[in-house]
DNA sequence: TACCCGTGGAT
DNA sequence: TATCCAAGGGT
């Protein structure tokens, strides 16, 4: 036993935060049952995702991929549009990627040991030990920001949650702290607690269920915890897109590398500018040099921005024409497409807004046009 | 370990 | 407006 749990009624504890859980849960759609890959999908889709974000993507979700099975015998392509907007889209290709494993390697069964599950792409320490305790009521803990928001607080610990370090400490008290007799109410409440009363600004300490049992409650400190390290600012990239259009109204599309930033999802062509040179000249070179295509590079249309968590793309969009309707060569992964069929494809937020500001139907059959 | 990997809501 | 951040994992 760790000297920080001394003094500190355990029992108690795990019985005020599963009342206090059993009886203020929100009801939410990955709630209705214990299925393990329900359980499964909502952790990876709610890593680093707020819930009212998620509850659309994972009932949409659901009701195209029901089963494991449905979703091992997909096509990636479809799971990356069915992820389309969400982030993070690794999450995607490794849930899938694990949910075929589990179908070839354990009979369709998601493995319900720590050793074996967390073997699985994409389920790392906090969603191995929510699926375990989840799914299979095993005292195994499951250590995300609102656990280690709640526990800095209650037991009063200093140390940097920015650290993953300190997510180890957290998880080796957790196995003194977690209730035996309900691991996933236990689990779950220290999750929803956070969420709901132990907020990172003005926690609700008047309502806690678990205020008698908090050190920083009692030191007043509560607003001073947990410790984190500031992030540092992202860079920014400036960066040029063509909408690029042959004589057929279709615009020019090409397909992200598969390993990265936004992998394999599809964009419109971009080069990054050097402040000095002129953007259509290197824009023109840039779709000569990789597709071949003498391009007429006309009007700037617009300027997207795209802020990733570390990373902002400042795009200026231009349009483009080309002659006739070339071939494209299958050195990189591109396609002509039409109002009818850009729907098929993934795209990541910045270029939907170059779609949504810049393209839009002419008539019911074919073509996009500039707008404004 | 520190950095890469998205997005949109809250303050 | 700027910053933080939300049920993290991979490398």
């Amino acid at each position: 036993m760790s000297k920080i749990l001394q003094d500190f009624d355990i029992s108690t504890f795990q019985n005020d935060l599963v009342t206090w859980f059993s009886n203020h849960y929100r009801e939410l759609p990955w709630r209705e049952n214990k299925d393990p890959y329900r359980v499964w999908v909502s952790e990876i889709m709610l890593q680093q995702t707020r819930v009212d974000t998620v509850i659309p993507y994972y009932q949409a979700f659901m009701r195209q991929f029901p089963t494991l099975e449905t979703l091992a015998y997909a096509e990636e392509d479809q799971v990356l549009k069915a992820w389309e907007g969400l982030g993070y889209y690794s999450r995607a290709r490794n849930l899938q990627s694990a949910v075929r494993e589990v179908v070839e390697s354990y009979g369709g069964e998601v493995p319900s040991t720590r050793k074996e599950i967390s073997k699985l792409k994409g389920v790392g320490p906090y969603t191995a030990g929510a699926i375990l305790s989840i799914a299979y009521d095993q005292p195994e803990p499951a250590v995300d920001g609102n656990v280690m928001r709640v526990l800095s607080r209650v037991l009063y610990i200093e140390e940097d949650i920015a650290k993953v370090k300190t997510r180890t400490l957290f998880e080796s008290l957790l196995y003194d702290l977690i209730s035996k007799e309900n691991p996933s109410f236990f689990n779950q409440g220290l999750m929803e607690l956070g969420a709901l009363v132990c907020t990172p600004t003005s926690p609700g300490c008047l309502l806690c269920p678990v205020r008698d049992h908090c050190r920083a409650f009692a030191a007043g400190v509560q607003e001073q915890l947990p410790i984190k390290a500031k992030k540092k600012k992202p860079k920014a990239k400036q960066l040029i897109a063509a909408v690029i259009r042959n004589e057929k109204g279709q615009v020019l599309i090409e397909r992200r590398p598969e390993k990265g930033l936004l992998a394999k999802l599809w964009q419109f062509p971009n080069v990054e500018l050097e402040s000095t040179k002129n953007a259509q000249q290197v824009l023109g070179d840039y779709i000569h040099e990789r597709f071949h295509l003498d391009a007429a590079v006309g009007e700037y249309v617009q300027t997207v921005e795209h802020v990733f968590s570390h990373l902002i793309w400042n795009i200026r969009v231009y349009e483009a024409t080309v002659k006739g309707v070339p071939s494209l060569n299958d050195k990189y992964e591109a396609d002509w497409v039409d109002d009818r069929t850009i729907e098929n494809y993934a795209f990541p937020v910045s270029h939907q807004k170059i779609i949504q500001g810049n393209l839009r139907k002419v008539d019911d059959t074919i073509g996009f046009t500039a707008e404004g």
